[in-house]
DNA sequence: TGGTAAGTCTGACGGAACTC
DNA sequence: GAGTTCCGTCAGACTTACCA
């Protein structure tokens, strides 16, 4: 049971909330002394302690401006405007199926990550999966990383795109269409182009974005 | 009414970055 | 390099609210 905030306290969370949102990086300490007319800076860590203790801010000692709001004063989640909460549907590989959302439900994700809304622009059917395989390493796509996508039925020709191949398996590959047959063609000389009628191909999404953690 | 915990305050310190 | 400014943190004391 989450304890109510003192009043200095709400004024604490709604002066971090507003100078995100006008300045785009969190305030120190003694902005917030000064912007909630407290006395002392140390009031102001005390109720920082608080605050942090009660899982609404969270605080990077070894950097300035290091908090970080991660609720506002009436305890919903603060999430800022810039940034959408994407589901993450499994991986793709070659041969291996791909869960696709659709009538499926977001609870069906695996995960959610934040990721910065330019990516989706706007879109919220806007997906994720995990790669496997290095079969598009020479377009930037390699082992582990995330890769966005919006769904789609249908692409042009450059379009990279998960396409799902008579109906069991999913790739993820450059799609050109010519003549009633479809290529998809990897971005990895080591790797050959998949060659199929173009009914045997169905787009699921396409590319919009590539997300890669530099973590092991 | 006294004890206790929470909240608030003044004043000061040390580290980092910046300026001259 | 010295001085200044900014920043986060700490110590200790005071005030307030609550409870037995």
């Amino acid at each position: 049971m989450k304890k109510k905030l003192s009043t200095k306290q709400e004024a604490i969370v709604e002066f971090i909330k507003g100078f995100l949102e006008d300045h785009h990086f969190p305030p120190t300490v003694r902005d917030i002394q000064a912007g909630c007319e407290i006395s002392s800076t140390s009031v102001v860590d005390y109720n920082l302690r608080i605050l942090q203790r009660e899982g609404y801010i969270r605080r990077r000692s070894e950097v300035s401006r290091g908090i970080e709001l991660l609720k506002d004063s009436s305890g919903r989640e603060a999430r800022p405007d810039n940034v959408v909460a994407v589901p993450v549907f499994g991986s793709i590989a070659a041969g291996e199926p791909l869960h696709i959302p659709g009538a499926a439900t977001r609870s069906d994700a695996d995960e959610v990550v934040d990721l910065p809304s330019f990516l989706t622009r706007g879109n919220p059917e806007v997906f994720a999966v995990r790669v496997k395989g290095e079969s598009m390493i020479d377009a930037l796509v390699a082992d582990g990383d995330l890769v966005v996508l919006e769904p789609a039925a249908d692409a042009r020709n450059g379009d990279m795109v998960a396409a799902e191949i008579n109906g069991d398996e999913v790739t993820l590959k450059h799609f050109f269409m010519q003549n009633g047959t479809v290529t998809l063609q990897p971005a990895n000389a080591q790797v050959d182009p998949i060659v199929v009628p173009a009914d045997k191909v169905q787009v699921k999404g396409k590319v919009v974005g590539v997300v890669r953690s530099m973590y092991n």
